[in-house]
Formats: structure tokens, sequence, C-alpha cells
DNA sequence: GCAAAAGTGTTCTGTCTACACCCATGT
DNA sequence: ACATGGGTGTAGACAGAACACTTTTGC
């Protein structure tokens, strides 16, 4: 199959988030072939020649989700020569924040939504992967409110702090959270409020621009 | 599989950064190639098939420097299709902090110690993947002391105050550095003193054996 | 009127910033 | 004795953490 002149092979990977059922969860694809044929395993594909790797990436996250316009962020480069045992594949992994209700995803057998913190055996490294990404959206949270990427238009604060809570995993204090999410650039503050039963009624907020401000990484820009 | 005939190449290149004279520098290498023949390069090179990315980006440090066992870590991997005129080629960029001392360069007319913040013209998007090196040290000099790494074994705090000062390109405090620096896990105070003429030796500090593991992300964990 | 979630302030503590003078040494 | 860099402390601003009760609604 490969010699030593044969050059390596380059893919993307996509760990594509999302909250969905009060849970954090990744999407995953069950792979047909050999190796690991019938596991699940990251969403990824080869990068084409006239494609820069963020394209690349867009373009394996709307084959899987249609979804566009998106937050994603380079995460890591694999290059293990035993991370594949069937050829040496080198993967530039990505990870992307979706609305769950922006996603079109054919639920069928095999993609589906797997909860973060409950995954089943994953083929290649792609384990390490996905947790790499946790934590690197932790820290992105910290810096700046990405988190709204999972949230819908409109949205509450104690969704807000949901989302939140689920990246982190762990329970936040509801006014400390208040405090410095009403501090948030971009957060505007509606003049509607939730509808729910038998409970109060909730205000509704809402991000104005999507500039995430951050110096850290590399976005991908909007597209028009 | 390979449903492309033509494969992509992938590179390792290496932001080597070092304090020398008293300004922050990198090590670049005069092309012999077109395409940018004459031009300054980070050094970079293939990967080979049994190694991984850490392992190649330290065969190439090793080959310019001769420098072992060294602060290093992935940075970014550009694929833009139009960053090489010539051919498709991916680099996953690294950077490396290093002590002069430990240093072996053969400072010939084609391999040079650069000033960071004045370089020449370089080959392809080298500019920009040195730019994003320097943010990223200055990220996590914020986060630990990686700046020990570009200072000797003994240094005084001035000497780290210095290097601190190079890289995030200002000057800082020194009550304030020193407070704060006198306060970092690893850092030991030695009952020797540097011997200087026309004026007040100052005390000697060293860094005891710090893990800055090979599994980059964060290194040192927040302080409590 | 009760269940369920929304909403709201203060105190404490630690960290960052700004800032100016005396000290030890070699010449 | 002077030139050179070494070494030191305090006050104010700001941010994060801990912590409990009242309000609004649907049933």
């Amino acid at each position: 199959m490969f010699n030593e002149t044969k050059s390596h092979e380059i893919t993307v990977d996509v760990v594509i988030l999302t909250i969905k059922n009060d849970t954090l969860r990744v999407l995953l694809v069950k792979r047909t072939n050999e190796p690991f044929k019938g596991r699940w395993a990251i969403p990824g594909g080869f990068i084409r020649l006239s494609e820069n790797l963020d394209e690349a990436a867009l373009r394996v996250l709307k084959e899987k989700t249609n979804v566009d316009n998106i937050y994603l962020e380079q995460l890591y480069t694999f290059g293990d020569p035993l991370r594949r045992t069937d050829a040496r594949v080198i993967t530039c992994a990505y990870f992307a924040l979706i609305r769950e209700e922006d996603v079109d995803v054919f639920d069928s057998a095999d993609v589906e939504w797997h909860k973060v913190y409950e995954l089943p055996p994953l083929a290649f490294d792609h384990k390490e992967i996905i947790e790499y990404s946790l934590k690197r959206t932790r820290e992105r949270l910290e810096m700046c409110p990405v988190a709204y990427q999972l949230l819908n238009q409109k949205f509450t604060l104690t969704e807000m702090q949901k989302s939140y809570e689920l990246i982190m995993n762990k329970s936040l204090d509801k006014r400390n959270f208040r405090k410095k999410a009403l501090t948030t650039p971009g957060l505007r503050e509606l003049d509607e409020y939730s509808k729910s039963k038998s409970k109060r009624p909730a205000r509704l907020y809402t991000f104005e621009s999507i500039s995430l401000d951050s110096k850290r990484a590399h976005f991908i820009k909007k597209k028009n």
C-alpha cells in the first residue's frame, strides 16, 4: 500500500459539538471500512488541492450537518505514525460549535449524536481528539462567549448558564454567573419573555455581533 | 481511498527563538532553491514515515542548532493552496525557545539569527508564522514561566525581566515583576551572586525541573 | 396556596497597578 | 564620592467567590 517514497496522507477531522436534550453531544459516524469497521469516529475527509484547511473542515461540516457559517477553529494536528494501522495519515483536527436548531442531520444508524461524557469506543485516536477539543472549548469559554454558538438565537440567562455548565462540567453560582454574563459585549436584552408552564417567564437575550474578539485563535470568517 | 491523483506534501517548519545580544532573535536559513531562492526562511523539512510530528520538529531543530530536549510546541498548521507557488505544501509549524548557551549554530552566511522585530523579507508565509509564534509565546508567558527556556541555568531577576520584556515587547514595572516572579513555582533562590563590575552583585536564581510536558496545550495548572 | 424557576446585592479576599527611594559594589 | 544597577512596600482599583431570600407564574 505505501512505501518510503509515498508521501503521507493528510485529512481533516472535525469534532462537532452541540447541546441536545440537555447534554453536550458530539457527532460521530460509524465506519464502513476496515480498520475499525463498525466503530464510531469523528467525521473527516481528505483535503482537496484547491482548498485551504479551513475550507476543507467547513466542507466536512457541511456534508454532515448542512450547517454553514459557524464557529470553527483549528485544534491540533495529530501525526503519530501509529495512530492508524493501515496507513500513515496525518490529521488536522478542527472543532465546531453549532446550534441544534440549525442542524440538518439525517439521524440514521450510522450518524449519531453521542454524549461527550459517555463516549462509546472510538476508532484511532479519536477519543483523545475529542477530549482535547473539550479542553480547548473550556479555554475559549473563559475568554469569550463562544457558548452562544450552542444557543438558540433567543435564549434565557439560565439556558446560557446551562450551556456553560455542560461545557465546564461543573455547576456555577447563579448570581455570579448572571452578573458577569450581563457585562458580555454583544449581549442584548430583549423585551420578550419565555413562555413556560407553571413558572415565571424568563427574559430573553440575544447576541448582536458574531465578532468573537480573540487574539488567540483563527476563526472562520463569515461567508456571504 | 485516494481519489486524487496528486498528494499534498507535508512539512514541519520550526520557529526557533533565542535571546542573543539583548535582542529576541529567530533562526533563519537562506533558501538555495527556487522559489524564493536567496530569501530567508524558517528551517523546515519533510516528515519521515517513522516519525511523529514532534519528532520531526525536534530533528529539524537538532539539525540546525544541535540542541536537544527543549521547549517545543506545535503552533498551527498552515495549508493555504496559495502559500507556495510551486507545489501544494501543508506545513505543521512548531516553535522552540532555546538558550543561547546551548546552541551550536554554524553562523554561516546562510544560517543566521535575525532580530524578530526587524525581519528581512521572508519566503512564503513565514512572516505570518513567526508573528503567530510570538503571539503564542506571549500567551504562554502569561500562563507559565517558559521564558526560563531562554535564560541561562543561573540567572538574575533582572535578566528574567529583560527576557519577558523582549517577548512582550514592552517594559514592565520592576517591583511588580519581582513580586510576581518570586511566587513562580519551581523558582529557587541560590546563595550565589552575579559578579559584575562597578555595581552591586545580583542574587542568582534557577528553575528546578518543571515538567513542561510534551503534551502541549497547557503545561502549568492555575495557581490556587 | 404551592411548586418551580426567575431574579437580585453585599462582603470578603486576592491580584494587578502605580509609584520613589536607599543599598552594595568597583573604579 | 560617584556611577551603576540591585533591591524593597504600600495604597487603591478591580475581579472573583461565597452566600439566601423574594417574585412571578400556572396549576
